[in-house]
DNA sequence: TCTGGGGTCCTAGGACCC
DNA sequence: TCTGGGGTCCTAGGACCC
């Protein structure tokens, strides 16, 4: 059996921890820039406000309905879900320690290997995992518990579904439940079913429920969604366990930093600053995995708008460069990525955002050497140690490349952010 | 005025190799 | 009239996830 632990309304529910006043209120999280609704509590849910809602499209909504609303505090999230997921593996431990049981698959959400739980165990052992995690952590869970890793997912928004019923458990362990959870859920809940091929589905096939398509041959799924993907989709419906849990060491094989400006920029010089302080993250993550870049992407998003229209037409464009030599070193990589700003830059032009991309990643160990390129002296892998540890243990960027520039008008918002409880000294909890 | 960020996998098609 | 077979690697684009 395969299992998946999902924390319930994870942003909101950190939040609510340190503000124990907003138990039963209803409580929202912005995404980066206060931009849209990216989590909300059930009391939220239930007042009808959407998610990936505008901020400025239902503000008035929130306030009539007293709702608190928070910019995202990805310190306080990002620590929380170490400790739910720290947990997971406690519960989970394997004394043979023979292969990992937990595959941690996004912020709050984690797959479990339950093939060593007994089957007339498997529901107090989901029972036990919820209480000790909220009992050590203060976060509620919800948990889905089926053969394969998709039924799991469907079992688990079943339980989200009707958490008085279901105590957020569920557990789909005979032919018979999983024809009815099956039957209960719309395809396009389906994980593999976005809102094209829901559509596509509807409208072509008259297919609603995941029932439904699981009747489908492999042969059709093969042709109609995305190749291998839908064959695998249609066997872990029926049963048959596809998707295995993936190993904890795997690296990333692109790694990117993109925002949305906090204002539109015009000028040169700001972009160049956005897109140098965006290198030097997407660095410290490469260095963080021990990888080196070979490839580097710089995009660019403008208002595409003609002026005086309301329409949001954003358009984007972008410019890639081949390194003579992978590496992880900030500078080494601004020296490329900053061209790349010149070749994208017009003047007049609204811009609203930036990214970039680090990609061709290889173990940084490693490293194969050009013929045509002085070898690399080891000198900027120490400063490049030296200011990682730096920014880590004093606060963040206390060192930083001067083209990251110190005004940095096009910042993101954040203008309701809650402290870094469990992550800063100087903003931690206070009990007077 | 104001619409997130960071990933994954797969396929098709072209260049190139022996 | 005739024009191989079997690969790999790369990029762009499309779908999806939370």
């Amino acid at each position: 059996m395969m299992g998946i632990v999902d924390c319930n309304s994870f942003y909101c529910s950190c939040e609510r921890l340190f503000r124990p006043d907003l138990q039963a209120q209803p409580v929202v999280v912005l995404s980066n820039n206060d931009g849209c609704i990216i989590a909300r509590t059930d009391e939220a849910k239930s007042l009808g406000i959407d998610m990936g809602v505008p901020f400025y499209q239902c503000r008035d909504l929130l306030r009539t309905h007293g709702v608190s609303a928070f910019s995202s505090n990805y310190h306080l999230y990002g620590d929380m879900s170490m400790r739910v997921m720290d947990t997971l593996r406690h519960l989970m431990d394997d004394t043979e320690g023979l292969h990992e049981r937990v595959e941690v698959y996004s912020v709050d959400e984690a797959f479990l290997d339950l093939r060593h739980i007994p089957a007339d165990r498997l529901v107090s052992f989901a029972m036990h995992l919820r209480m000790v995690v909220e009992e050590w952590t203060g976060i509620r869970v919800s948990v889905g518990l089926a053969p394969t890793k998709l039924l799991s997912k469907v079992a688990n928004k079943l339980a989200k579904k009707d958490k008085q019923a279901t105590n957020c458990v569920m557990v789909l362990d005979s032919e018979d439940a999983i024809r009815e959870a099956l039957e209960r859920t719309e395809v396009g809940d389906l994980w593999g079913i976005g809102r094209r091929y829901a559509v596509r589905l509807r409208d072509h096939y008259g297919i609603r429920t995941a029932w439904q398509l699981r009747q489908m041959p492999e042969e059709w799924a093969r042709r109609q969604l995305g190749g291998v993907v839908g064959v695998r989709l249609i066997r872990e419906l029926q049963g048959h366990s596809c998707i295995a849990l993936k190993d904890p060491l795997e690296k990333k094989q692109m790694i990117a930093t993109t925002r949305m400006f906090g204002a539109p920029v015009f000028d040169a010089g700001a972009l160049r600053e956005a897109v140098a302080t965006y290198t030097a993250r997407a660095a410290e993550k490469l260095r963080r995995q021990h990888s080196a870049a070979t490839t580097v992407d710089v995009f660019v998003v403008t208002s595409g708008g003609s002026s005086g229209s309301y329409v949001y037409e954003p358009r984007s464009d972008h410019r890639y460069a081949v390194l003579p030599r992978p590496t992880s070193v900030t500078h080494e990589l601004t020296a490329f990525t900053l061209p790349l700003v010149e070749q994208l830059y017009r003047p007049g032009m609204k811009y609203l955002k930036a990214g970039v991309i680090l990609g061709g990643l290889v173990p940084d160990v490693a490293i194969q050497g050009n013929l045509f390129m002085p070898s690399e002296p080891g000198r900027a892998k120490g400063l490049m140690d030296a200011i990682d540890n730096l920014n880590v243990s004093m606060r963040d960027d206390i060192v930083k490349y001067a083209a990251s520039g110190m005004t940095r008008n096009w910042k993101m918002r954040q203008e309701l952010r809650s402290r870094r409880f469990t992550t800063r000294w100087a903003e931690i909890y206070e009990v007077h």
